[in-house]
DNA sequence: AAAAAAATATACCAATTGGTATATTTTAAA
DNA sequence: TTTAAAATATACCAATTGGTATATTTTTTT
């Protein structure tokens, strides 16, 4: 059964995660949070410990809702390479989607926390880890299936797969120019194609 | 002739500019830039109108040196091409060195601008825009020189090259591993060899 | 419906925030 | 070396910060 206090940590939640994610730690005030809410001290600290505890939350709800976005949206196939394309495809739509939470939670956070938030931080690497593992994961299961070239060094891959996403996240955020997104998923595509694809 | 003053604020930005770097905006107060330069608030706003102004010329003050830094190794060749690589080369020491100046300024100053500080945010844009624009131009250097393609689309390539650096930065900074940083300026250097140079 | 428990609101706290007016010191000009 | 000007320090300001103790309200259990 759900409680009171679960629905109005849930309703915290979603009302303040957004707010954590684009201003970040220091600059999101206890005061943004009560008026945001329309809630009191009293509600916020009788759900949450302290502020750390509130953004970390915040963090995990948005990278949840994230990571469930995308899962979704792989689950359209279940062919290994064809997720592989999916994954672009949802970048393609990320910069309006993302927007809706905030911004990026890993570049923002991540940059964030960064000599700042020891806990936070270790939040971010592990989502991050945990991303990366999953696309490893999916390139090993294409090679076996007999998708993708077993020349591929599955991790590397991934990693790379990555770093990419995440420059094309910061460019098209600080420029606020979809092109380097739109721009980053076609090259990826074509390594796909080219690299990958048997 | 240097006045006092004129001495004051660049020692300020010497000691503050990383600070601000480091921590944000926001996470940056009055009293870190006041205990770390051993100075008053009647010096601190004696030579900058306000926080602000002190951030901007802060930036202002990093980027600088770092702009400095990559020219002077760009000296080192005439060759277009040549000084393509020597882009990758500097930025496989680009964690030890930018972690002096209190890590990449165009990342945490571009995250943490977004939808906090205009002013600091148009900055940021700037700069990256010089940079593209020295980039584009060096390749049309070398495609005039015929050391590269003429196929190549200088700002397109540049764009490119921009966003693959910078999120490996963010990937070096945020896990703390200068894989990320080697292994994207390898890539960098392979597509240099195999799609431009003639 | 009454009592117990849970959840939220209120009122407060000391510490810190960015900023300013003025006093003092240091520098440069006469 | 005196004097004017520039630079820095001091002392203060109201507003805001994260956080807490307690009062009140709401929910749940009996």
């Amino acid at each position: 059964m759900t409680t009171k206090a679960e629905l109005t940590s849930q309703y915290i939640l979603e009302i303040v995660a957004p707010i954590f994610n684009k201003n970040g730690y220091a600059a999101t005030s206890l005061s943004d949070v009560t008026s945001a809410t329309g809630l009191t001290k009293g509600a916020i600290y009788g759900n949450f410990k302290n502020k750390e505890d509130l953004a970390i939350a915040s963090f995990k709800f948005t990278v949840k809702n994230m990571m469930k976005r995308i899962a979704d949206h792989l689950s359209n196939s279940d062919s290994p390479i064809k997720k592989l394309f999916l994954i672009t495809d949802f970048y393609r739509n990320y910069y309006d989607y993302s927007k809706e939470l905030g911004g990026c939670p890993i570049i923002n956070i991540g940059v964030d926390a960064n000599n700042q938030n020891t806990l936070l931080l270790q939040r971010v690497r592990q989502v991050i880890e945990r991303i990366q593992d999953q696309v490893a994961t999916l390139i090993e299961d294409g090679i076996d299936a007999g998708e993708i070239s077993s020349e591929i060094n599955a991790m590397h891959f991934a990693k790379r797969l990555d770093t990419m996403i995440q420059g094309a996240i910061f460019m098209t955020y600080t420029m606020d120019d979809d092109f380097y997104l739109q721009d980053t998923m076609d090259m990826i595509d074509n390594v796909i194609n080219t690299e990958l694809k048997i």
